[in-house]
RNA sequence: CGGGGCAUAGCGCAGUCUGGUAGCGCACCUGGUUUGGGACCAGGUGGUCGCAGGUUCAAAUCCUGCUGCCCCGACCA
């Protein structure tokens, strides 16, 4: 991509409505653009993002087995009345009516949904389990959305639901999905940990969370020193002050609690029948018997895991994108592009690293050096390239770490050799 | 939903108390000088002052109502 050709509206000014450091970037790198109060617009270098932790976790899904399907955002209220959640699941549910003053809602979540499409299809116990996933926008209307798209109303979730004949199905399906996650959450490759965790609306007996790691997450975690124990501490026993639970012992008896702050991107659920019940949801067992199915659900947040992402990874500077989910893997600061010569050596190391299969980006905009190097870190690109007057037609390019502004001189086959290392 | 605050050019703000020609910085456009870390000089474009009423000779400014947005709290995969 030429940056000369990309809409990238960058500000140096801070937004004066942006708290958290996610959320002022992604505004001031020109990632989103508010229409409404948690209601964002996704603009090019955002979507790029959005679109990679999307492949990730799409490829992760298809990985462990789920199927993409792709449901509707518009629900009629007959089927949340159905699992009784029409009343139950409060404000947060969006309801509406059609110009025939029908009730629907605006999706928040689609276990009524997709037991809907379930229950109407001939089935055998023995196709089981199945497991459906889609990527799709949902609708909350938070009593309080800020941070951005970090807690928005209108937000990119991928959401699974499996169905199982019977318990020992149901656990399979969902450590199978807990496997899905952990592929997916360690491709992406930031800091996060699993926790035990409430069911909260949506229900069930079994169910833990995903957390990014952070220190203005939203949710307090704790974490055992010497074992993989880690909770909510929704879920811990303590009396008033949840920082009490530091230096105690781990319930599972391995090291002591350490309280951590978290951003929950993921959560997995063992619903059992809760839905299966009430939406009728059942199939011949092979003793013939009608049997309700045992449900799981699990959701990741796609697009919070991007402004997580930037919480955990950012500096004074600005983002620094992991390999894994940067808009582009490398920037060619290309200065004086007006000097054909100059021009003409960065479009050919572009071209190379491009047919490579690198994600490239070629600043050729003529403007000041300093808004470029500026810019470039803003943006979180993890690796530049610098050419310039002072060095071009030398074979050896001035190669920059955006993580740690780590400098070398390198020709074009160290180039593709370090981004293969360093991804 | 309770408490607090804000709404004036694309963005950030001043002007409102004390009514009297709508301003500043950034951005944008022109010209020139610059050019390896968000340049400088000169000139220029851009606003029914959130909306609707009211008071007044006169309203961004005073009064009433409405809407939107932000922060704290309660709530929440």
């Amino acid at each position: 991509m030429y940056f000369s050709k990309f809409f990238v509206p960058t500000t140096k000014q801070e937004p004066s409505d942006a708290e958290l450091a996610s959320h002022k970037l992604m505004l001031r790198s020109g990632m989103i653009k508010k229409t409404a109060a948690g209601i964002y617009n996704w603009l090019p270098i955002g979507l790029r993002v959005l679109k990679k932790v999307e492949k990730i976790v799409r490829n992760s899904m298809n990985t462990f087995g789920a199927q993409e399907i792709l449901m509707p955002m518009v629900q009629p209220a007959e089927l949340w009345k159905e699992s009784e959640r029409y009343d139950e699941y409060g404000k947060e549910l969006l309801k509406f009516q059609d110009r025939s003053e029908r009730d629907f809602v605006l999706g928040p979540t689609h276990e009524e949904v997709i037991c809907d499409i379930f229950r109407s299809y001939p089935m055998s116990y023995k196709e089981l389990p199945v497991n459906f996933y889609q990527i799709q926008t949902k609708f909350r209307d938070e009593i309080r959305p800020r941070f951005g798209v970090m807690r928005s109303r209108e937000f990119v979730m991928k959401d699974a639901y499996s169905f199982d004949i019977n318990e020992d199905g149901l656990i399979k399906s969902y450590e199978n999905m807990k496997k899905a996650y952990i592929d997916a959450f360690n491709k992406i490759g930031l800091d996060y940990r699993i926790v035990k965790a409430d069911a909260g609306v949506i229900g069930g007996d079994v169910s833990e969370e995903f957390h990014i790691i952070a220190d203005s997450g939203e949710d307090l975690i704790a974490i055992s020193d010497s074992s993989d124990f880690a909770a909510n501490v929704e879920v811990l026993d303590y009396s008033k002050d949840p920082s009490e639970l530091n230096g105690q012992k781990s319930p599972d008896g391995v090291g002591k609690l350490q309280v951590k702050r978290g951003i929950e991107v993921g959560h997995i659920f063992q619903l059992g029948k809760k839905y299966s019940e009430k939406m009728k949801v059942s199939l011949k067992n092979e003793k013939g018997k009608e049997q309700d199915l045992f449900m799981g659900c699990y959701g990741i947040g796609i697009s919070r895991i991007v402004a997580a992402s930037i919480e955990q990874n950012h500096d004074d500077k600005g983002i620094i994108w992991p390999y894994s989910i940067a808009p582009f893997h490398l920037n060619i600061i290309c200065l004086d592009p007006s000097k054909k010569e100059i021009l003409e050596e960065c479009e050919s190391v572009y071209n190379i690293l491009k047919k490579s299969g690198h994600d490239v980006l070629l600043d050729d905009r003529d403007i000041r050096a300093g808004i470029k190097f500026t810019e470039h870190e803003m943006l979180g690109i993890p690796f530049s390239i610098i050419i310039g007057p002072n060095n071009f037609n030398k074979n050896n390019y001035e190669f920059t770490v955006r993580k740690d502004n780590i400098k070398s001189e390198l020709n074009i086959d160290e180039i593709k050799q370090k981004l293969e290392e360093l991804k």
